[in-house]
DNA sequence: CTGAAAGCGCTAACAA
DNA sequence: TTGTTAGCGCTTTCAG
């Protein structure tokens, strides 16, 4: 049985499908006596618009791209569950992908072929992803970029100022007293730019207060899961000369570390101090729960969306804007016992 | 400056947009020759098909819409991430919202109004939907339903016999001698099946058993979340006779548990002995990991995706399956202490 | 194997 | 205010 059209509809009332449209969009006036005979013959068809159609014939689908490098990282997922909303409230649909931080995928995924009208605009959070990839996307696809990478001046950028967090995470704990704290998540190559700032953080720190960065505390990881934080861990403990204290570059890495303190029968934060990045809930109730850095998720969605959709919607070329998101360190008990908030 | 369409690469080619479009899509034969000419202009002008209009013509969106109640919830994020690439690999799209359990949400999505050929076929993980909201769905939607709810013989259902589940992870508690188990998260009202299947499991244990259940250790809460294992175990450890195990809805709900149980200085598994649901990561890494039910998340995506685009290709009416699968019991650090796998 | 042409269902410029 | 009509860009039937 044929779903019925916009012509149907206007057959059935009598008007034509001009008319029917501007009831069904609310557009232009129409006249009382029109609007109700349209609007039962709606209700008599049980019309409902052809979106496919109405996409072509206005040529936007609609439609946002949101893409993020794993779905199951709970800062991503945290962060999708903040965005998704948003931008069905301004009417658009959330097409989502997951990149699983290939950088070929991401670059691709930005390249003029890719899109086939099938979105409007993309929100995307690189992982891997350089400057000359960037340079080489589509100009004129509507672009939001979250993470930590600065604006070339052609799309937004949507983040925190990772070095200022990682360096009050570090004095938290050099406030501490401690003084041989390990850096977890360092990744020194191209695609490690997130990294990287967290490390410039973490040596900032040092210099601040005059103290000297021993290297061999910086400890590179594959990527910034539990599994990387207990790994790293486990060598940083098999060492003659252990940390007092241990800067995770993301959450999991610290609830990971955590894992393997507890695991050899040392305290946190007593014998070693954590500190974690993203506030993820899971640091929240785990015991101890752990400090961290806290971006704040709601702004840095709202701010995502609201520049995304009205490039979509200004349509011509704007310029780029820079979007720095506050943040706040949150101290829990893995940096200051029990009693922490 | 417009997009190539299909007309402008058969003017430059020479030929008619059907040859063109036959070129593209690789159908029909193609002399080498043309195909050659044709190729050749593809590539002079970048040409990228437009899915808008083929979408159209076609009468299909291409996209599969999943729908899960919460994303920051680790369980379904980490079935999301199982289902993507899996419908991205036979060609389709994702188009993802949630619900937030909101169960006029749910009933809404899959009426017939709501769709306008935005989607092709629906994935949906209930939470509060009624047999009766199933019944008034869109008839014509390809719908394929997760969870803990048999279908009506009209549309899928892919998820695992969570009675069988439940009941064996509270045989294991009752193995290891505890006798007075709590059950956290029954929902005894309408919106509450799923809930409602786990305390049938944990009746039918002690049944087995032949043991009596204990009525007040069966608790309620709103959802499954960590906040609600940690309010219910606090209220359990207030009572003159606490349990020595605790069977959690969700490994939330475990963990939640946990937490409270470590902060009054209770030992995880010798005084109180906790086992979850769901297998999520979380629960592998926390100090105690978490003893639980492990579904099979790729097969459920498998299947679940597999028996959705079985049916949109296939177009008419199928039999709706009734698809069960596997899982396991994990026993971790939380039921039997260290040394655990 | 390829061309001509008729839609897919909706929007919107142009008229009336 | 409302009707007429020409697309949006692609697919596909029917000829040739």
């Amino acid at each position: 049985m044929a779903e019925p059209t916009l012509r149907d509809v206007a057959l059935l009332a009598g008007v034509s499908p001009r008319t029917v449209s501007n009831v069904v969009n609310g557009y232009a006036q129409v006249s009382p006596q029109t609007r109700a005979k349209v609007e039962k013959a709606l209700e008599q068809l049980d019309y409902r618009p052809n979106v496919l159609a109405r996409n072509l014939a206005n040529g936007r689908s609609g439609q946002v791209a949101v893409v993020v490098p794993y779905l199951d990282t709970p800062y991503f997922a945290e962060l999708l569950q903040a965005i998704i909303p948003r931008v069905r409230a301004r009417g658009f649909n959330v097409l989502v992908d997951q990149t699983d931080g290939d950088r070929a995928h991401e670059a691709e995924l930005i390249r003029r072929k890719a899109r086939g009208f099938l979105y409007d605009g993309m929100i995307l959070s690189p992982l891997g992803l350089s400057q000359a990839d960037l340079a080489g996307r589509d100009p004129d696809l509507p672009l939001v970029i979250l993470g930590e990478r600065s604006s070339d001046g052609a799309f937004d950028h949507v983040g925190i100022d990772d070095v200022a967090a990682s360096c009050e995470a570090v004095t938290h704990l050099l406030s501490l007293g401690r003084r041989r704290i390990a850096a977890v998540g360092d990744q020194p190559y191209a695609t490690g730019e997130a990294a990287q700032r967290r490390t410039a953080g973490y040596r900032l720190a040092h210099e601040r207060a005059g103290l000297p960065v021993d290297e061999s505390l910086i400890v590179q990881t594959p990527r910034f899961n539990r599994v990387d934080g207990a790994t790293a861990m486990a060598r940083l403990l098999d060492r003659p000369d252990p940390p007092d204290a241990v800067f995770g570059y993301s959450d999991l890495v610290a609830l990971g570390a955590i894992r393997v303190l507890l695991e050899r029968g040392l305290r946190v934060p007593e014998d070693v101090a954590v500190v974690g990045y993203d506030d993820i809930e899971d640091g929240r109730y785990s015991t101890p729960s752990v400090s961290t850095i806290s971006p704040d998720k709601s702004t840095i969605a709202e701010a995502a969306v609201d520049r995304l959709l009205r490039r979509i919607e200004s349509r011509g070329p704007v310029t780029g804007e820079e979007f720095v998101v506050p943040w706040t360190l949150v101290a829990r008990e893995s940096t200051v016992g029990r009693g922490a908030p």
